[in-house]
DNA sequence: GCGCTGACGCGAT
DNA sequence: CATCGCGCCAGCG
């Protein structure tokens, strides 16, 4: 019961993401309906082959891009991440807001006032 | 059926 | 702030 339909809320989850910025992987899982599932979130992108998936959007939860640093996908990443506004600093995404103390829970940053 | 590996997360050092 | 170590889940040899 958790192949596709998993699978598809995930998708569901990454697409949910605003242009511009960023979720990380256990954000995404828990919006998908699946706590603790953040491994199973990076398996289904390395997987996906939706090319209008916004998969870049998607880091670790220190703001830092999973893909191996140099990687093809590291760098294809990082450049979208960069073409949408979104400010990254060697493979690593700038936290404008969640920086703040206590504020773990939102996994969520934005450019600008979301 | 067992053990290793990995696009993870978080606390501890 | 950078690293290390342990826990968790799923795919593979």
């Amino acid at each position: 019961m958790q192949d596709d339909s998993a699978r598809d809320r995930i998708l569901a989850a990454v697409r949910a993401i605003p242009r511009g910025q960023v979720a990380g992987y256990g954000e995404v899982a828990r919006r998908a309906g699946l706590p603790g599932r953040a491994r199973l979130v990076a398996r289904v992108l390395a997987a996906n082959d939706d090319a209008a998936l916004p998969w870049h959007r998607v880091v670790r939860a220190d703001g830092r891009i999973a893909l191996p640093p140099g990687s093809a996908g590291w760098r294809e990443q990082s450049r979208r991440l960069v073409a949408e506004g979104v400010q990254v600093d060697q493979g690593r995404v700038r936290m404008p807001r969640a920086g703040g103390p206590g504020r773990l829970d939102a996994l969520l940053w934005g450019p600008d006032g979301d």
